[in-house]
DNA sequence: TATGAATGAGGGTTCATTCAT
DNA sequence: TATGAATGAACCCTCATTCAT
């Protein structure tokens, strides 16, 4: 009466398994949030049955850990090698570490995307960001240093709150590319054109750098 | 047949019981956003029987747009009338115009706890944000318009895209209130002092005042 | 607080109302069945507030019986007042019987739809058709009769048992109206010109009256 | 999240499953319709978890379906060998085939039951009573074309239409069946015996045969 | 490791019916 | 009588998760 084993593995290659589980959560997670995510539509996604995903991850919580895990380990660590690397401290720091991140977010997609989930989520309150590390306050640390040190040299007004600077040009960025999509207020979604994207990075840089610095560059 | 029930507080307050169920909608919502929402709860915490929504709303979806309408509303209208309402343009209306919409967000914190949950949720893209006026892209042009005028007083530099300055200063106050609370990244959440909110508000103007001014304030 | 009494009744015309609830209901009884049909649609059709069917009846179930009863008793009556109203009985009056079953189910739409819905729910197994009076027996009952005054004439052979006749008649006009518009067999629906239904007949008559009668006729 | 429960029988025989279901299915359907029969008791009957009907089915009426397709192949493949089958055409083949439909619906008396559902509820009216095969016209066609024959061989009165000749033998078989059980007429449960089946049977042959003939049999 | 059937707690929604006004 | 808000038990279906194979 008992069937004789009818299926056999496929792809038998666990690290290939894990990848593509972790890749369709992404995108599960990415469109639906964590409420809204199937762990069915991730698993037919993966093109691996349901029951699989519990061999990899210990539930749907897990899993989205280990997205996030995924998705910010390389945004933090090149925001930190990017703001420790420099040496010297100028004007020219700043601008361009506005547009690495700006070119971060543009090509990392998910990034704006999960973050948008996340702070949405207001239930995850007392939970770092990424798992294992507490990257998030480093950087910031690290980043109102670097202000700190661009007010020392004068190029930046020192009565400014290091930490207000970093944020604004963070926020300025990243709700640049959260916003993409949806219409709260259309700017930049008018024409169309990609390059919406850089003249905004260009105002942005422009209004912003103008803002902080200790006398309006002769430009 | 399904022989009903002895019944309890017939309350019979129609416009009261919309209301409950309104607010108590709103609350779910805000903190679980559309999906995470439950109708169950909502009818708990409006302690009216779970069935009675759908005597008042559609269905869920029905609900969150008559939220969202309720919400925004005066979120809209408010800006209008500022923004429509000044007569004379000065570097002041500007400020003012940011006080006001940083304070507004402040003081109804549903607005940018409802305005993550949308911008996550792209599955909306081509839904407007308020069901029946079109008040996003109005207020946009609106605001633009008073930046050119601006641009043509000659208060703020003339090669600076309207639509954009507008952005920037909306998606600055917004942020700050959108990510409260989520450990993005901990700025202002370190003293934990309210005025904190005050303190970023007078640095943003600061920045941004000065970034689009065409002679640097003499301070 | 109290509203004053917003609204003031419309029709006010119990009898009327009564009539209109019915009629929905029968519409809709013949739409959907019991189990399918809903009072809130009746009341709907009706235009009356849904509450307002249980100041008339008592529930669906005894809406639905009322239904019956209104569509049934002038079925039953007019079969009662041809059968019983013939003087004379030839084959003639068999046939006159079989017309007029046969225009009245095509004139009456509803008849045949309450029977199917009937018929197929044997849930009602012991309960008669028509709640007061137990007219289908009696029915029967009169219609062997006249079948057996037929044999003792010599118009129809003896060996036939009178109620198989009355039944064999009855279901050929019946079922040719259940099924209008059902896929089952497609017969009649194929030129879909009216007149299907008087082909019909005569060719019922034609086959049915021979088959019955003691001696071909001549034709 | 939603942490599952502790097991009993996992009986891990998927076609006994879904033959399970499918049974219980059909027995749920025939007693109360589609709208009236419950997923719910389905399941019950089945002696699985509710969902899991959602696994086999995509939903109540895939379910519905599939059960229609179950019972109605093998009404319609044995019409069509019986009909298709016969050799020689004479008034037996006639005879035969309708001898072979009544115990064919007495022998499977859902087949009458879901019949008069599918009759009565008119909703489906576009639809065709079996999925995947149009075997309904086909049917029809078939049983037109050997009346046909029997017309052309002298068997049966040529002036009769084909479809009606068809239509009334299948009609006066199938009403004999749907109506047992409703008190409509009461015909042939006054004794109760099985026999009056069969009897019945004999003389719908008897009246029939007649009404088609060319010539009076001798008796 | 892989597979997909099995599990049962809700999820949103409907509905007949009651009742205050 | 008339009105429509109120009630709560189902109903169909979904879903994260477990487990036999």
């Amino acid at each position: 009466m008992t069937k004789p084993h009818p299926s056999r593995n496929r792809s038998r290659d666990p690290e290939r398994t894990r990848a593509a589980i972790l890749s369709a959560a992404r995108a599960e997670f990415v469109e639906h949030g964590f409420t809204g995510a199937r762990t069915g539509i991730i698993a037919t996604k993966a093109e691996v049955p349901q029951g699989l995903i519990y061999h990899y991850f210990e539930g749907k919580q897990d899993l989205f850990d280990a997205v996030m895990e995924e998705v910010f380990a390389p945004y933090f660590d090149g925001m930190m090698a990017m703001l420790s690397g420099a040496q010297e401290v100028g004007p020219d720091l700043l601008e361009q570490a506005i547009r690495l991140y700006f070119h971060f977010l543009k090509e990392n997609p998910h990034v704006p995307r999960l973050l948008a989930w996340w702070m949405a989520n207001q239930g995850w309150k007392d939970k770092p960001l990424v798992h294992k590390r507490e990257l998030g306050a480093e950087l910031e640390v690290l980043g109102a240093q670097r202000i700190a040190e661009g007010q020392a040299a004068g190029f930046i007004r020192p009565e400014l709150d290091p930490g207000f600077v970093v944020k604004t040009f963070v926020d300025i960025c990243l709700m640049w590319h959260m916003s993409k999509g949806s219409h709260l207020l259309e700017c930049g979604l008018v024409e169309g054109c990609e390059d919406r994207d850089l003249e905004y990075l260009e105002h942005a840089i422009e209004v912003f750098m103008r803002g902080i610095a200790t006398s309006p560059p002769s430009s």
